[in-house]
Parts: C-alpha cells; sequence; structure tokens
DNA sequence: TCGCCGTCTCTAACGTCGTTAGGCAATTCC
DNA sequence: GGAATTGCCTAACGACGTTAGAGACGGCGA
C-alpha cells in the first residue's frame, strides 16, 4: 500500500494523454498494430487496464492519437526552392519516410477515416500550398491533392503489407508460373518479386508529376 | 431432433465454402466489416459457428476469400482497343466499381498482405498485359503497375472511408477556418469538402496517364 | 487543523469475440 | 453390415474492449 508510488514523490506524473501516446507508438513499433490492446498498453505503464479511459474514450481514439504522433515527429519539410517540382518530391519523400519509420501506419488511415489530426494536417497543408503555388486551383487542385496522397499513402501500405520473406516470394512465383496459362504476363515479369519500393516510388511519383506538369503548361 | 434438415432431403447442400463466401459478402454489403462475425455469419447460414471451420480456417480467410470473391463478379474487362490507354481506363475503371460496389473491400488489401487470390490475379494480369502492349518493360513496367494500382485502390478507399455526413463536413471546415492561421491554405480551398470523388480519379488518372505517354514518347 | 471535493487509479465484472476439443449422427466405402 | 469418413453439434477457453463503482490522494475553504 505505502509501496505504491505517489503521484507527486517524482514528479514525473503517472499517467497522461501524451504518456499513452508515447507508449502506443512505442507499442506499435515494436509488435505491430495486432499486439496493441488496452491491457498491454496499460502494462508498459505499470498502470491497469481500466486506467487508461479516464484520459482517453476510446482504443481507436489512441490509434487516431499515435498515427498523428507519427506526423508531429518530424515537421512538414517547407522548403521553397521556387521550383514546386522540387518542393513537392521533398514533402512526400519526407512524408513517405516518416510511415515507413513505423510501417503499422499507412494501413490504418485507410480502415477508418483519414486520420485529420492537427499534426497531419499541416502536412496536408504545406502539400497543398506547393500545389497552389504551382498554379493548381479547383477541381485540378483537388485531383491533384488526393492523386499525390493517394500515391504516398498507397506505396506506403503496399510496401509495408507486401513485405513477404523470400520464401514466400518464391512460392508465389512458382505459383504464378504453374497458372502462366492464366497469367502469361504476370508468370513472365513478376511484378510481385520487384522489391525495389524506392525506385517504385520514385520512378512512379516522377510520371505523376509528369503528368501534372503537363496538365499546367496546357492551361496556364 | 428429427426435425433438423436432413442433409438429403433438400438436394441443397447445409454448407459450402462457396456458400460461406456468398454469406459473408452479403454481411459485409449489408452491414460492414465491423459487424463481420464468425456467430453472425453461421447465423445467416443457419448453422453454429464452430461448423465454419470445416470448410474454413479461420476469419481472415473468409474475408480474403471475399475481397477476391468480388473481383470474380466481374470478368475483367480485357477490350483491345488498339488505344492502351483506352484498355486501362476501362480496366481500372471497371476494377474501381467492383471496389465501390462493395464499399469494405478496398480497405482491406492494405491491413493485411494485398489479396492475391486467382480472381485478383486476373485483374492484375490484364492491367499489366495493357502496359507491355503499350511498351513498358522492366523497372518502368513496375512503377507503372503499382502506380496505377495505387490509384485505383487508395482512391477507392479515400472514398469510402471519407463518405461523411454534410454535418461533420460543415463542422470540420469550420474547424479549419478556426485555424486559418495554421492551415490556410486548407481552410480557404478546403480539400475536404469536395466530393467529386468519380471527378478526382478521372483527373487524377489522366494526370498519371499522361506522365505514362510521356515517358513511351522520350524512351521509345 | 479539519473536512470536503475533485482527480485519478484501482478491483470486479459483463458481454463478445476467434478458436479448439471432442462427441455423435449420417453417409460412403469395402 | 461393419468401419471409416464427413460434417455438424455442444461446451468451453482465453483474450478482448469497456463499464460500474469503490476508494486513495492532494488541494482548498472554514
Amino acid at each position: 500500500m505505502w509501496l505504491r508510488p505517489r503521484r507527486t514523490s517524482r514528479g514525473e506524473p503517472p499517467l497522461s494523454r501524451a504518456r499513452i501516446v508515447e507508449a502506443a507508438v512505442a507499442l506499435l513499433d515494436e509488435e505491430g498494430i495486432d499486439r496493441l490492446t488496452m491491457r498491454r498498453l496499460a502494462e508498459r505503464l505499470a498502470v491497469m487496464a481500466p486506467s487508461l479511459y479516464w484520459h482517453v474514450d476510446t482504443k481507436d481514439d489512441v490509434i487516431d492519437l499515435a498515427v498523428d504522433a507519427i506526423f508531429g515527429e518530424v515537421p512538414p519539410a517547407a522548403d521553397r526552392t521556387g521550383d514546386w517540382r522540387a518542393d513537392a518530391t521533398a514533402v512526400l519523400t519526407a512524408w513517405r519516410a516518416a510511415l515507413l519509420r513505423h510501417p503499422w501506419a499507412a494501413a490504418v488511415p485507410a480502415r477508418r477515416r483519414p486520420t485529420i489530426g492537427p499534426h497531419f494536417l499541416a502536412w496536408m497543408e504545406i502539400l497543398q500550398a506547393t500545389l497552389v503555388r504551382a498554379g493548381f486551383t479547383d477541381k485540378g487542385l483537388s485531383a491533384a491533392t488526393w492523386a499525390l496522397y493517394n500515391h504516398v499513402m498507397g506505396s506506403a501500405a503496399s510496401e509495408t503489407a507486401l513485405h513477404i520473406t523470400d520464401e514466400e516470394r518464391r512460392l508465389g512465383q512458382e505459383q504464378l508460373r504453374a497458372n502462366s496459362d492464366r497469367y502469361p504476363t504476370l508468370a513472365e515479369r513478376g511484378y510481385l518479386y520487384d522489391d525495389d519500393w524506392d525506385g517504385s516510388f520514385t520512378t512512379g511519383l516522377g510520371y505523376l508529376l509528369d503528368g501534372l506538369e503537363a496538365q499546367l503548361k496546357q492551361t496556364p
């Protein structure tokens, strides 16, 4: 009883929303989203599970806060080089890097609503400001924003979800070849077996930016 | 006891993998992925939950099968008009339509591995074959495939995850405006409040295809 | 200094979930 | 016609998110 930690005895608060989110991110990084449990999270904080509910309404809130937190780790790169293409590439590359540092994060926004916490919005603001500066307006702006958003989130999600072992890769390729009558192209070229994700992201982004640039030149 | 349905009394099999998947798709369509439960699924089939495990190893298998099933509903549009751009657009539009008919489906592949069932692979085969016919090879082919894949899946996922009521939309916009010092661009243009998803998809796809076409012309 | 009040964590428990173990009837096979 | 197989059942386990309610603690007014 008197062994129990006193609230003020150490100066550190025993529990707080910030500490919960911090622990959640650590837990997610180490063990993945399936192992994130209110009980396990509480254990990490040396606390019983129901105590968390004083600071947080629901487990989904924890996840949303965790996702937004990883966007807050690094301030959005807001370099203004004058070249909107370089600016956009910088923002999106840093965005992608943040997602890959926490592989569980990319999959979350697809499931529930895209997490629209303050840190995420800050990144979105930078991206869209760059596009506005480039000359996009209205529908074109909206389409460009979503296309780029989907490219970052999608490529990060695909990459993290498709991280398979060499054994699985070999097995998949084998099965494709066995059905090469149904999937002649896939069996020959094997879209699954190129794991140069960085390259695919960069090249794909290049395609997209090329298309955007062409659109700008067409109707300035 | 003797009231229990006899196996052969009606000719219809009481349970089968196909019937399970069919019921799962119906349940997912009607109630969403959160309400998909082995018990509820069993109830729909007038059966007890553990019986499902005779035909299926795990709940995740049911979901994977359900996702692949919706790709099997419509055979992939394999029109060959000679214009690869038109072919690609047709495939991707039909693909997107299939996803929007079953709004729960787009979110799944992002979470676990992209479902690589036979029906899904058939669509992927058509897409990649079109790109090969257009002239893509190696890294460029891989990047183009993933970019297009991410665009369809991502836009469907964003659309279905972000379907919010007008009330929520108004509230979000209000909050953005309240913080217009931090998010000046978003507050003014409001990327969230354009819900012309079809338009954004088509326009964005146009950007991407423009970029791909430019790449082809550059190095034929 | 005392007693009250709000803050915060605790114990206990509820209902639901995915899944396993094992039994038992019907059908099929030899 | 007995044996093996198929395919459903009942029962139950452990884990989950979450709620109810008790009680310890510090701060504050009298």
